[in-house]
DNA sequence: TGTTTACTTAGCCCTTGCGCTAAGTGTTCT
DNA sequence: AGAACACTTAGCGCAAGGGCTAAGTAAACA
């Protein structure tokens, strides 16, 4: 279940505040690169970097027409990472319902 | 909401397996460093920087008593990373729902 | 007391992330 | 044609990630 190269990407990809800036940004709809780029304050070429990783990491496409690249938000990749999240969080809760039904034995 | 230093470790510590594989046991209770590596076939120093990056992270907490340390899974970090991601959700599925909107306007 | 156990520290290696500048390519505007 | 625009490529530098071995420490056991 964790041994899942594809979530390694998905969460990297999340641990970065430009990028996940610009999945904000994006989720509101399409943008082209120079765009996203504005907020940042960083040369582009750096910036590209951030937006390679994001594509690879399957979280945008992307596509060029003319000379401007145009970025869209993945949605596919939402379900993947939460599914993750909500085991995590469905086995803690596991837990605290056996320990507290631990208690309720101990304490009557 | 981005520019949120503790999300960049937060998710960063997600972005292995190893790492997620510890989390997954975790959850159902508390175990030793020793128990949580077993299942790893790596040295043990490779795996303890694992442990001190889920700790540094925020997902686990550690106590040392005797000669072994026990690792704790730490709640607290689930609802961070999940309102982040619920966020996102919510803002894509604005996004859609305009777009619906637009497209029953145009064929109507 | 001596040995095993459970880490811990130190140090090395290689790859990747994350930032930069300088220069190049192809498009579009005038 | 020439200039401006939107990337793109190449290359550099530093920090951090992710793995290893060898040797050290402190607790627990025989």
């Amino acid at each position: 279940m964790d041994n899942h190269p594809a979530l390694d990407d998905a969460f990297l990809a999340l641990a970065d505040s430009t990028r996940r800036s610009v999945l904000t940004r994006l989720a509101r709809g399409p943008a082209s690169v120079s765009e996203l780029a504005a907020p940042s304050s960083m040369a582009l070429p750096s910036f590209m970097k951030h937006i390679r990783l994001l594509e690879r990491s399957g979280w945008i496409r992307t596509h060029k027409s003319g000379r401007t690249r145009t970025c869209v938000f993945e949605p596919s990749k939402l379900p993947v990472v939460d599914d993750w999240l909500a085991q995590q969080r469905a086995l803690w809760e596991a837990r605290t319902d056996r320990l507290e039904r631990f208690i309720d034995l101990e304490t009557e």
